[in-house]
DNA sequence: ACTTTTATTAATGTATACAATACCAGAACT
DNA sequence: AGTTCTGGTATTGTATACATTAATAAAAGT
């Protein structure tokens, strides 16, 4: 028996959850937005039952919400749900330092690292591509830690940041130095200054969002 | 137009997912236990779809774990992990309190914990009851806050905790001492000595966890 | 005109049936 | 004995059909 071909993506729930996943991440999909089972069945040619499940997957990254007897809708975040969001963010990722501090890390992850934020160098203006790379790199710290709760939990808070960090970035004014942030950091942990590491850490993200007086769009198609 | 009845509790899924929660946390059904969507489907009398609903909400909460194509089991957390659960608990609870901080609290809410933590005082010897009181308290602080991103976050390691207390509980040597600082807790918020119920919070949240007997490798150590 | 009622339609919830896959025990082979 | 086939069974994955509920629109009453 020969393993998976690459299309087995372990069932079509989750080929189905990647890819509306990334219609939020790119904006084709708003916050409100309405997602009926049906349309997207026959979007990908299945039952209905797939499509529940790739729901249900959404929901758990928090990026969908299911309510019950009515339907599933883009999830959206108020700008104080975001400041809590970046908030627990930073909490985990300081919490990530200690314990990569309590590990040697593998030459391999330093290495893998230092490649990322050599590729975010070399973006020039494309906010998306930016932004993913800008989550592989805290994705990346939080790996680092080799702790399943920790990166559980980080799963949930990752993709609605990301969904909005491309909207809300201040991008002339921060990238620059955001840029430096993360070799300084990628630096202290190379040379297991971990408290260092920390302190950068967390300054660089008290200084990601600028909120702008955007609110929470409604929830079209529902009578609240 | 009559609001719902008491049965209709959001359809079956939900109600299901209670009952397997509740023989999660009483003990009933133990980490690694497998869960086979057609025993629940006969045990309540429906099909299958329901019970696949009511896995995913336990999947939320992290009581359960899905691996496509095998099936779903009762979610086993290391002592690695509950270190971190806890850890993960205490930085929600902190933040929760600065978000307390900015809030008027209305006087309801702090006579609701009192109440809470005089029923504690009651508690003679039933370890559930106690954890169950006690998830009650750390959960009241969480919903002061008023944020639902800390919410969400906290009911993902809550039940867990929960889950695992009850076993591990050094119940006859810190039980006063946890007793006195849910007070002092309680009464420094009242006070709006915020800084102050962060405090006692942390070092209530650090004794939790003693890690003495390492050669157990179960939750044996454990309290609060 | 405005509200309430009623019918119609759309969408989710649940049940059943079948398909694909994983699991397991026993046979065949080395 | 141990390993690899092989078949049968258990269990999840998917499809289809129907039931129930919510949303919409139309009709009736005030």
């Amino acid at each position: 028996m020969v393993d998976n071909n690459i299309f087995d993506n372990n069932s079509l729930s989750r080929l189905i959850a990647e890819k509306i996943t990334e219609e939020i991440i790119t904006g084709k999909l708003k916050a409100g937005d309405k997602l009926i089972e049906a349309n997207y069945a026959e979007e990908f040619g299945t039952s209905r039952a797939p499509i529940r499940e790739a729901f249900y997957l959404l929901a758990i990254d928090g990026l969908v919400e299911r309510i019950p007897r009515k339907g599933s809708v883009v999830k959206g975040y108020s700008e104080r749900d975001i400041i809590d969001l970046l908030e627990i963010r930073m909490m985990l990722e300081s919490l990530a330092i200690e314990r990569i501090a309590e590990l040697d890390t593998p030459e391999s992850s330093l290495i893998h690292m230092e490649q990322l934020v050599n590729k975010m160098d070399l973006v020039d203006g494309d906010r998306l591509e930016y932004a993913m790379l800008n989550q592989k790199f805290h994705l990346g710290i939080i790996e680092m830690s080799k702790s399943d709760i920790i990166a559980n939990m980080y799963s949930r808070l990752g993709l609605p940041l990301l969904s909005l960090q491309r909207l809300s970035f201040e991008w002339v004014e921060n990238i620059n130095k955001s840029l430096k942030e993360h070799h300084i950091i990628l630096n202290h942990l190379r040379k297991k200054q971990f408290d260092d590491a920390k302190k950068v850490l967390i300054k660089h993200n008290q200084k990601v969002f600028n909120p702008r007086g955007k609110s929470q769009p409604s929830i079209k198609g529902f009578n609240n």
